[in-house]
DNA sequence: GTTAGCACTCTAAGTACCCGAGTGCTAATA
DNA sequence: TATTAGCACTCGGGTACTTAGAGTGCTAAC
């Protein structure tokens, strides 16, 4: 069990840290206004929260840094979220002002505003695009053997996509899939469009069009995968640049590439999860994030759908300033797209 | 003017610094078998072009590097084409095996290959949208006060924008009003859009319409601008960070910020100009990459509408391979969109 | 005209050195 | 007994110096 003056000197180190960049000796502290002890009791409880394993040296006469298990127990005891400023308020809030009218404009514009106020990386994951529900369908010929395909959602989601005609169809056939389909599968969601296409449409199909089976086929493909990384939305990508913490070229390459990969996001923004996380340094999953911390909150969009938002920066992160400011985001970005998504 | 033995060493020269991205000395060049003079004469003729500004050194006593004269001499008088190798002429066509159906996907993935191919980053600049003819639009309702618009062109590409209804307004004039708007707005390029649809539409809108000022008005404003950016296909941004010219993070930063922000593209992809171009140093208008070299190309869809290819990558890029590759590309690139464009 | 020879230059790498910030330990102090 | 002053020690980073090597320009010989 660490002593007040332990949590104070952990705390204090961390917090300067985090601020300086450098690593902390006795000497600095002291000097603070909260530390009312010479360097000397300091370095004796410094020693002893090395000890513990919550600080480390970089080499034997360095001053402190915090180790992982430092982060956590910060994180966890004595993380005091700080309060914003009126300024970061505005420009936060400063998305709704612009009167967007779709929710990814609304959520890709947070992603940059994200970035711009915390200088990290900002990812934002919107809502589940598979569990919308269609709305209208149609399909329009374009040439003689090709036509493309609109599935329009309740949420104003577009999912558009180009398939082949087998030549030499008849166009009125085309016409009476499309109005079939519409009959059967408007209020499907997403998710279970295809199981619903073979099971529902496809007998009544039969019936109707001459040549289904080709046409149906190309469709079916057509529709069948929704673009996975449309929802994925991303400000400051170039933070990391920024950051004092990274250094190595390798590195950096290593973590925008897994950062920018589609396959990887689901490892770092965990779908489904509730409220606030915070992963230090190898607790993430991914080993190109192993010197990052990242901070995830969720957000709601009606009573169903959740997003996600994820801050990407150094284990030397500014938590107290992220968490506040995600806190209040999720909160804002709730209430704003479940408005917009519910119309008023 | 140039004796041949001048532009042999200055070929050679060229040639070995994109090679090891080292200053080329004289005794090196000696040792190359198609250099059959000797350290002392090569160290004449560098000097030589050293003085006429085609060579340089980094130090009084360094090597020689090619100055951007000579990067530009090279580019205009002693570049030859290499033949691709095989497996590079296969990697690059396996695009089109892959029966992508829409343009823009077959964009995309031929910005990745490229930038794989070559370790550069590659910019790809679509077909302009707004030539696109409106094949179709519609207008689906989502909410009590919201709809979306959507508009076809006869290239397949979809776009759509949500906009607001004003509050109690008939449903059926909704309709009515995407039936006019049909039976006007066909055929009319996106660029004309806006023009015609205050030209034609507005009055007889008037006519059958009830309250078809608000409509029409948030209508407009949702159609009035395509989104700009989507336009625009990269592939390899991280190569940039592969390459050892690169080192100074600042300056990595720089150009790779100018790069993504959109309304730099055009100074980089000069828009509606044919064929081969290489831009040098400082040849760039933007001074973030005033160490980078770009080498752009055109490439048809039909017989009216461009894109354009683009590769950024250090001055001492390999321009040979490069304009190989590109050359190869842009043919192909063109044939396969055309074809899919027209329907085969 | 070409080349061998040579003195000269400059970088990069290695070594030595010192300074300062920091530590751990011991002994004195409150 | 807990705290602190004092002190010897450590280590990284900066500066200065040296050296090896690659390269140059110039001159004189071929």
């Amino acid at each position: 069990m660490l002593t007040e003056r332990q949590l104070l000197i952990l705390k204090v180190t961390v917090d300067d840290y985090i601020q300086s960049a450098q690593p902390v000796g006795s000497n600095q502290l002291s000097k603070k206004p909260e530390i009312p002890f010479s360097p000397a009791t300091i370095r004796n409880e410094m020693a002893d929260l090395e000890g513990m394993g919550f600080l480390e040296k970089t080499h034997t006469s360095s001053g402190r840094i915090p180790s992982q298990k430092g982060y956590r127990y910060y994180v966890d005891h004595l993380l005091t979220p700080r309060p914003l400023a009126q300024q970061d308020i505005k420009q936060l809030r400063s998305v709704f002002e612009e009167k967007l009218t779709e929710t990814e404009e609304v959520i890709k514009r947070s992603a940059m505003i994200l970035s711009e106020l915390t200088n990290y990386t900002s990812i934002l994951l919107g809502p589940d695009v598979r569990r919308h529900i269609v709305k209208k369908l149609s399909i329009v010929p374009l040439t003689e053997d090709a036509a493309v395909a609109i599935i329009v959602t309740d949420s104003g989601h577009v999912e558009n996509r180009v398939f082949s005609i087998p030549p030499g169809l008849n166009p009125s056939d085309i016409e009476k899939m499309a109005n079939i389909l519409n009959e059967r599968l408007v209020g499907v969601s997403l998710n279970n469009l295809h199981l619903r296409l073979e099971q529902e449409t496809l007998t009544i199909l039969k019936q109707h069009v001459e040549r289904y089976g080709e046409l149906f086929h190309t469709f079916r493909q057509a529709v069948l995968l929704p673009h996975e990384d449309e929802n994925v939305f991303y400000g400051g990508k170039l933070n990391i640049l920024k950051q004092p913490d990274f250094h190595d070229l390798q590195k950096i390459r290593n973590l925008m590439d897994v950062m920018e990969e589609a396959k990887h996001i689901p490892m770092i923004l965990p779908v489904g999860s509730q409220g606030l996380h915070i992963r230090i340094g190898s607790e993430n999953t991914l080993s190109a994030m192993e010197d990052c911390s990242v901070i995830t909150v969720s957000y709601d969009i009606g009573e169903e759908q959740t997003g996600s938002i994820a801050i990407v920066g150094p284990k030397r992160m500014d938590y107290k300033r992220i968490v506040s400011i995600l806190d209040l985001l999720s909160g804002d970005l709730s209430k704003e797209l479940t408005r917009m998504f519910k119309g008023t």
